[in-house]
DNA sequence: TCAAATAGGGATATTGTATATCCGTAATTA
DNA sequence: TAATTACGGATATACAATATCCCTATTTGA
């Protein structure tokens, strides 16, 4: 059970899309030279955050991305189930009823135990992504990423954002 | 991102597994008929379960599986684990490393900030797991499912176990 | 006004993993 | 001795992830 890598992209380029002044936007060539990922592909990704209401988008020369809320208004959770979906890790099949002992047409009470238990689990990782925002990222980044590269970088895609 | 159906078929067989009475075995066609499940493909996650030693099997008529250990030492971690593997749902390719604007062969001083992030939920997800046993399970079940049910399904266990 | 650049969506190919079955082997029991 | 079992290897199938290509509508900048 593996996140797609569209997951770490997107994550990834909403970090830069949060330091990105207030108006500016960020194509889909620049992040993917930014991160040498494969255009066509990474524009999957930004795609979904688009149709989740993540980001906002313009068209034409320097259009591109920018995000929809302020940093600390989104959640590594909001991404993350933008790209790999909302749904549970955990599909019970209900096999339990095909437990041959079981009256035909017997009717269940409710989920199965094993199932709420992979459940819970579920809603602590949610619960986990939740927690952190984009704001709290690009803090600890500003904290621990060598600062020439950093501003570097900043140049970088400013030169670039529309 | 979905778990493996055997994960379920695991977990719901460890169930069978930890009321059993001490010493006797369930084999696979058993366990297989009693859940509704392909034997054959059942049996390799049967098999996962005694590669990672949650499970003792013995050859033969009358053969199958038991317990390895008691149902308040086993957990849904263990079952989960040894059918899906231990490794991380989240995987960094490390991107970072791509940025143009870095200089070559810089070395990174550690993780990524955002796998960490990832792999903490993942941690949280695990812990949540690790949190409940067999011994948890059965203890819910007996309280919950219709008890002609339960004593029927006991009684069908035992006329099938070694 | 027009050419270039952009997001978006559809179609398609490739790869990889999960699912499933089959068969042979060694061990064990009745 | 014959039947039953776990186990491992080989193989086939279905489906999802990965990746690319092309067309369209829109917007910008020259």
């Amino acid at each position: 059970m593996i996140l797609k890598s569209q997951v770490e992209w997107a994550l990834h380029c909403c970090a830069i899309l949060s330091s990105l002044p207030e108006g500016r936007y960020l194509s889909t060539k620049a992040l993917a030279e930014l991160h040498g990922l494969p255009k066509e592909y990474l524009s999957k990704a930004l795609q979904s955050l688009s149709q989740a209401g993540l980001v906002h988008t313009t068209l034409g020369p320097s259009g591109g991305y920018r995000l929809a809320k302020a940093p600390n208004e989104l959640t590594f959770l909001d991404v993350v189930e933008a790209v790999e979906g909302g749904g549970r890790t955990f599909v019970c099949q209900n096999i339990r009823a095909n437990n041959p002992c079981r009256p035909k047409g017997f009717c269940e009470s409710g989920p199965c135990a094993v199932a709420r238990v992979m459940w819970e689990a579920d809603e602590a990782w949610r619960s986990a992504l939740r927690k952190v925002t984009f704001a709290d990222l690009v803090q600890t980044l500003e904290a621990e990423v060598d600062p020439a590269i950093w501003s570097g970088t900043f140049q970088w895609v400013l030169k670039r954002a529309g």
